[in-house]
DNA sequence: CGACTTTGTGGTAGCGCTACCATGATGAGG
DNA sequence: CCTCATCATGGTAGCGCTACCACAAAGTCG
């Protein structure tokens, strides 16, 4: 059917074992024929079904070996109910988070063959006349990322209309809906306690857009990492920004002129922590010698700069992946007519280190760190 | 009704009543009853097939539209015949560039139930024993970004090996494989004189990466508009770079450290150009007042660092997606017997005006006291 | 030790769609 | 007029898989 008739290619072994079935991929069907057993028990092992006797399973799967054979996702999600639909809503994030938030939910919808919808509500800030359009439209969940994860508003609307929410990076936890995060504070106590275990003192500090809770709870990390340390923490060293890489560019000159200026530097994203390396350079301080930088999040271009960031790996694609396998079981509950309970889930982050830290210098240990390379 | 006959199964039932959700999606059947027509030509409709009369075209369009109907893309797959696999080959092009380049394939890839394996050559540095692996696993196809795209071997082993190769952005079209491209000579000559345009006359320029074709195209085009706009090409102002933000660096410092520095400087991908507005900093030289910096491929990273890139936007993602449906369709074909053609596919790029071009400083040119928007 | 549950397995019926063939309606040509 | 192509449409049979039920075999218990 696929080749020509002539003579076969190396394509495929084509086996003429089955009947008619020629030369296509294996099915479930072949397999059952070489492991002696029904369709059924196959389709059990490959589900990972308990019900199956261990000498049967192990059978299954040397044929499954044997052939190559691969379940065929259409013809799964096919017989496995009504296709879900799934809608990405989107505001405004940083363009990187983005990207990898995108590739995470494609990557795992594309997986379990889920139809994904990706919406921005920048051309429709009526968020209830969207949402409600959208559902009416056959959507079934909704993922969010921030900053509308925080949006309680949001949510509720979602839940109120019957479909299923997942927010995914919020600050924390609450509420009925599903979510999928980190521990925002510990992570930044953990990289602000690193700072400080490299011999730096005075450590500034970049927070995040402020309408996002993750923000804050960064902020309370760095903060009680600090004084856990037995640091004074001075208010100076601690700088507004947005995420966006402008805001961190403003916020880092701000620091690089305070009286007595930072010898690190923490930023709530890796955004603002690319714009603080350029802001160092800019005044020819070394990253790290003269100065460490870190970020957060571990999005591209963390890794696409130089120096590379130390940063905290969040393992966004993880987790939006996460965030739709919820929905999806969520949603197989909900047709058996189980209130789907609001699960949560706590992802590991890890510290990554680059090259954008250091020990302090010993000339910026003094006050006035007039650099030169 | 639908399934009307007596003792439907429980599995209706429990759909049926699991409607809370406003769930059950409609189906061919539905639109067939609401146009008064067969499911058959309601889906000779959906595929656009000739021979339907457009009265009854226009009433099962009408029935769709008022039903919100959406095909089901597992059903469609499966009764469509056999399953395609294709494999997304890449070597080590630049994380942004990457990142794009999946977003293309994998949304393609999904829309058309289409299984996307994405490999990396990096563990396993033989391509033919990877290709061979891959076929033998029943891919169907292959897309290869940069640098692959080049490599006629490459491209060689897996049609010898009867599967289906697109290279995307390849620096130029070749062969008997498929191709999705952008004309990089006149993108990068139309870039060029975009900024002679604004006055300048001493443009330096950073190569990519030489291993691949598409980095000589570019410095073809810059060359060619150079010439064309009756400017001495000074060879001391282009510079070899490696695509990576690190070669950019020093590729832009050794430009800037010429004795006859440019007033502004085309780098051949957007990496390198953000390397280049860094170092132009680090010089406290404003970007874009002191000099004027453009990259090329319009990545995310040209719109996340401050001032957003003047850039060439290349349709990655438009030309991943194209890859993908190519290789679908002479899969299909090849599937009836007839040879794939190898069909070549030049999308149009633009040039995207942001903010780190400007003319030239009265300063640094004075040979010129051109315009000042 | 018979009436129960609990297992492991097989059978069957579709999921929503399209390929393929069959049909009835039209018109063209003898 | 009747035969034969040529439409426009309908009917039917699966695509590969899983949900559900049936049913033997193997416990479990009073």
């Amino acid at each position: 059917m696929r080749m020509s008739e002539a003579g076969g290619t190396a394509k495929i072994g084509r086996k003429r074992s089955a009947r008619r079935n020629s030369n296509s991929a294996p099915t479930i069907a072949d397999v059952a024929r070489a492991a002696q057993c029904s369709p059924m028990t196959v389709s059990r092992v490959i589900n990972g079904e308990q019900n199956v006797r261990d000498n049967t399973r192990e059978q299954v799967l040397a044929a499954i070996e044997k052939l190559k054979y691969v379940p065929n996702r259409a013809a799964r999600s096919l017989a496995g109910g009504a296709q879900l639909r799934i809608a990405l809503l989107f505001d405004n994030p940083s363009a990187s988070y983005l990207s990898e938030f995108l590739m995470g939910a494609l990557e795992e919808a594309s997986r379990r063959d889920i139809y994904l919808v990706v919406q921005s509500t920048e051309t429709q800030p009526d968020y209830g006349e969207l949402i409600r359009r959208l559902i009416d439209g056959g959507i079934g969940g909704f993922i969010l990322p921030p900053p509308l994860c925080d949006d309680q508003s949001v949510l509720d609307e979602i839940e109120d209309a019957g479909a299923i929410a997942v927010a995914v990076g919020p600050g924390r936890a609450s509420g009925s809906h599903g979510a999928v995060l980190i521990d925002e504070f510990q992570a930044a106590f953990d990289m602000t306690g690193h700072i400080i275990g490299l011999g730096h003192e005075r450590i500034g500090f970049i927070v995040g857009n402020p309408e996002q809770v993750a923000s804050e709870r960064r902020l309370q990390g760095y903060r009680e990492a600090m004084e856990n340390a037995g640091l004074a923490i001075d208010e100076a060293l601690i700088a507004q920004g947005q995420f966006t890489y402008r805001s961190g560019m403003v916020a880092a000159e701000r620091l690089l002129n305070a009286k007595s200026p930072p010898t690190a530097i923490f930023a709530s994203n890796d955004d603002m922590a690319a714009a603080t390396v350029a802001m160092a350079h800019r005044r020819h301080l070394d990253v790290p010698n003269d100065i460490t930088v870190c970020g957060f999040d571990d999005t591209e271009l963390a890794s696409s700069i130089w120096p590379e960031l130390t940063t905290i790996r969040q393992p966004i694609r993880e987790m939006t992946a996460q965030a739709v396998s919820m929905i999806a079981k969520a949603y197989k509950k909900a047709g058996r007519g189980k209130e789907s309970a609001g699960e949560q889930l706590t992802l590991p982050y890890k510290l990554v280190r680059r090259n954008s830290d250091a020990g302090p210098s010993l000339a910026s240990s003094f006050n006035k760190p007039e650099s030169r390379e």
